[in-house]
DNA sequence: TTCCACTTATATGCATACATATTTCCGTGA
DNA sequence: TCACGGAAATATGTATGCATATAAGTGGAA
């Protein structure tokens, strides 16, 4: 009948998502310290665009928790402290545990037990080959791949949306697993983690829903141990 | 030394804060129906305005889930299907739920617990003259005071947020009890509700983690089979 | 009649100029 | 030396006009 018209197709993107992009990335890499004071005026003139989309992007980095208040109503990337980075990770274990519980009560689609059984060979055999420097990227992709496949399965887009904010903290990403030598010891703790894996995969097929979750809130708790011990080391003292 | 300087103060209010509050009271109290177009000049002029501050608002009540995209890249108000308003109760009895394990583990301050008593002792008051439909509003307060106080003592400004946001979903947000008609059974319901509030807090007094977790999630599930009793009148079919 | 191409209309995206709020910096006075 | 007050500086808040993307409307050809 009429044409779908809207959302799928985006042939266009507006220069303030464009620099919220930037400004993200710059500040998840940690490419800005935290307290870095972010004006308009600079940003715009870095980019070359006017200060209207770069308003627009502050204001979205800013709900997303990413910046914090600074002198003249200005924004300034947010200083979290270990304690914060530590509330990120009790949350992330809260609702990826509920997820967990959740899809080994209703059970797991074709789909999406593919896609976790492809995730846990994948690890498997980066594990295999000793987890080369080269594939680290894979692991973390794979990592990924496999919390986020979790929570999707749910449908719940406010746990969906939860989740991913939690993932927006400096030092609790994911994305800094590289930050960790690759020694014997990284090597093992790797290991493990992937053991969580499948376990937490095994009992959601199980149907254990009680078991599921206790399993994840567990691989998060012990994430969070690893990265407290590294993220020490920033903390302003 | 120097002075604290900033945001503490706040005399100045935005006009985009302003329109914001605005247009979220009218959504959250249903006087925009689900579906109706948002558009920055009408709305402008209504406000007496420019594009700018209305602009600004629409785009804080869009990640606010408030919103969802329209024809041209505008908004329009969201439709809520019965399903989302489940998911939003589904991650509040989590959330509410992991709130109250956590306080019960680490102690209630004597703050927390006087604020805590006083609410108890509000609704038990207000239940005992019958509830009467002048005070209602009184009630709907001292339910959201119990609540915040709940998850604010856990001092998690994630918890906070997330919370805060399962809050922004029309019918689900506990400013729409005046919708029920306080009739016995209603009046009946609110009674068991307090009883639940009751049990909850004695189970974080008693330290009772497990307990104390599971009464919140059983209430906040209660709450959902009410309001998704009412709800269903309004679904598009 | 139906479909396609083109034109027209409209609402948002962006740039710019100006208004205002806050801060900083001086200068004055005790 | 320090406290106070006010002027200047600076960054954000808002208004306005133009650019552009998208939707709607229009007309002609198959």
């Amino acid at each position: 009948m009429n044409a779908p018209v809207n959302d799928p197709k985006a042939g266009f993107t507006p220069r303030s998502e464009t620099a919220a992009v930037t400004l993200r990335n710059r500040i998840l890499d940690g490419e800005y310290a935290p307290g870095t004071p972010l004006q308009e005026v600079p940003l715009s003139q870095e980019m070359g665009v006017s200060r209207t989309p770069i308003r627009e992007a502050l204001s979205i980095l800013s709900k997303e928790g990413l910046l914090e208040p600074g002198p003249k109503r200005s924004f300034k990337v947010k200083t979290f402290t270990l304690d914060e980075i530590r509330h990120a990770y009790e949350l992330r274990g809260c609702l990826e545990g509920f997820a967990c519980r959740h899809l080994a009560e209703v059970g797991l689609s074709d789909e999406v037990d593919a896609r976790l059984e492809a995730c846990l060979r994948h690890g498997d055999e980066l594990l295999a080959k000793g987890l080369e420097a080269s594939r680290q990227d894979e692991w973390l992709e794979m990592n990924n791949e496999l919390h986020a496949t979790l929570v999707e399965a749910c449908e719940n887009p406010f746990l969906s949306s939860f989740v991913h904010q939690t993932h927006h903290v400096p030092l609790a990403s994911a994305r800094h697993v590289h930050w960790y030598a690759m020694d014997e010891r990284n090597f093992d703790l790797a290991r493990k983690a992937h053991e969580h894996h499948h376990g937490i995969v095994q009992a959601i097929r199980d149907r254990q829903s009680a078991r599921a979750g206790f399993l994840m809130e567990e691989h998060v708790a012990y994430s969070f141990g690893l990265v407290s011990e590294y993220a020490e080391g920033f903390q302003p003292k």
